[in-house]
DNA sequence: TTAGGGTTAG
């Protein structure tokens, strides 16, 4: 009895210790435990599991379970949740999936933690059919759903493109009882403006305060973003400065939504001033951050101070990402050095990215834009996967240089593909051939296009 | 111990 009291309080003391990230010290209280006789069990070592998990990698707090078995301690199921969990924050997809097939495995019984944890893997991964299913299964079979599992099952629906389901789910849930949280609300508001339905997102977030709810700051930059791509500047600003006096910039995310909001739109100064005062507050910065800094730099031209910080990163620990690499790849365009760009891509695959449709798209694009049409023409012809970016671009470009009886060429075999070009894009096309003479073929133009919009 | 916001191309 007054062991098992002592280890509560060996693990009260380690859970603390962890939550400050001093790993070391906790081994260390661990070891003096021993010698004192109080012994770590499961929840001292699921405890340093998942502290090794955020703090150092994922390896590092896998690695604890042969330590826990070396100790004669059998790790259970809230290890292997933690484990689960671990490998789905740090985006190792199919780590987390692999995980909870060896937990079935093991003869260990998963709970509805674990399914919540899987279904949120298989939205993540783009398998929204497979998520759904694991879904059923909670709501069909033993388990009690947790608000967690709605929560997972909402939000994965609307990144997957299923808003209008994700909507009757959240209405139904609510006339069999289900209270949403604020994070329900979240999730919902970001699906709404991502598929640019501002009118329902309004309406929802006028239901979330009569709800007797406060934004907090994920609902703030959510609404904050949402205003950007409204083109409503102003209104987005004043969120930022609202948000600073809550005390709601204590991170990189609101910074960030507004420096690229403003690159974007080429409000270079803006953004540079943005991003001083996030220097200047003392926001440490992260991965996302610093991409957003090398983006800035490229934009302004200082490619030399971009590969610089590129190399700070790397030194601090840093692992670049996709959008790294791809910001890279688009600032060397845009600097004219298209062979180093391709070099570039060629490095990332050395790296083990996939292809990179978005960096290739750039090159593109930014081949265009410096008068290279033709090259664009065979760098397109070569390019084995193409999306409805690429099909823009190119449009575009062609559009750029008056070569408009190709362009619209181009802008048909698309539409029977399928993808969606921008409005402007085509009317860019139509206009081009009427001022070079050609009405006859800008009016089939147009035709074809009202056809393809009626088909899809 | 799960789940919500930020960074790349038209």
């Amino acid at each position: 009895m007054v062991t098992r009291l002592s280890t509560k309080i060996l693990n009260i003391c380690i859970a603390s210790i962890c939550k400050s990230k001093q790993l070391d010290k906790a081994e260390t209280v661990i070891v003096d435990g021993i010698r004192l006789g109080v012994f770590p069990d499961v929840v001292t070592y699921n405890t340093l599991i998942d502290a090794y998990c955020r703090f150092v990698s994922f390896d590092a707090g896998y690695s604890v379970l042969y330590r826990m078995r070396e100790a004669g301690i059998i790790p259970d199921l809230v290890s292997c949740n933690t484990l689960i969990s671990a490998a789905a924050r740090k985006c190792f997809l199919s780590k987390s999936l692999d995980l909870f097939d060896e937990i079935l495995q093991r003869g260990i019984n998963p709970d509805v933690w674990s399914y919540n944890i899987v279904m949120h893997c298989l939205f993540k991964i783009g398998k929204p059919d497979e998520a759904n299913r694991v879904f059923m299964d909670i709501v069909l079979g033993e388990f009690r759903p947790s608000p967690a599992t709605y929560n997972v099952m909402i939000n994965g629906l609307c990144k997957n493109g299923y808003v209008n389901n994700a909507l009757s789910l959240f209405r139904n849930l609510q006339r069999h009882g289900f209270v949403p949280q604020v994070l329900t609300y979240n999730a919902l508001i970001n699906g709404l403006c991502k598929a640019r339905r501002m009118g329902t997102a309004r309406s929802i977030l006028r239901e979330f305060r009569e709800m007797g709810y406060e934004p907090n700051a994920i609902t703030y930059t959510t609404v904050m973003k949402c205003c950007f791509q409204c083109s409503k500047f102003e209104e987005g600003l004043e969120i930022l400065y609202e948000m600073r006096s809550k005390g709601y910039t204590f991170d990189g995310f609101a910074y960030c939504t507004v420096v690229a909001a403003l690159i974007k739109t080429g409000r270079i100064e803006e953004a540079n001033e943005i991003i001083e005062q996030m220097q200047s507050n003392g926001i440490e910065p992260d991965l996302v951050s610093y991409n957003t800094l090398i983006n800035l730099y490229c934009r302004q031209g200082r490619l030399e101070d971009a590969l610089k910080l590129l190399d700070e990163i790397e030194k601090e620990g840093l692992e670049c990402d996709k959008y790294t690499h791809t910001i890279i790849i688009h600032g060397l365009c845009m600097a004219g050095n298209f062979v180093g760009a391709q070099q570039h891509l060629n490095y990332m695959n050395t790296l083990g990215f996939g292809f990179n449709l978005v960096a290739v798209n750039c090159i593109l694009d930014d081949l265009g834009k410096a008068g290279h049409i033709d090259h664009a023409m065979s760098l397109f012809e070569a390019m084995e996967v193409k999306d409805a970016f690429t099909y823009t671009i190119l449009v575009h470009n062609l559009c750029r240089a008056r070569r408009f009886l190709s362009a619209s060429k181009l802008l048909v075999s698309c539409l029977k593909c399928g993808f969606k070009i921008l409005r402007s894009t085509q009317r860019a096309v139509i206009d081009g051939l009427i001022s070079i003479g050609f009405t006859n073929e800008s009016r089939k133009l147009k035709s074809k296009i009202r056809l393809a919009r009626f088909l899809h």
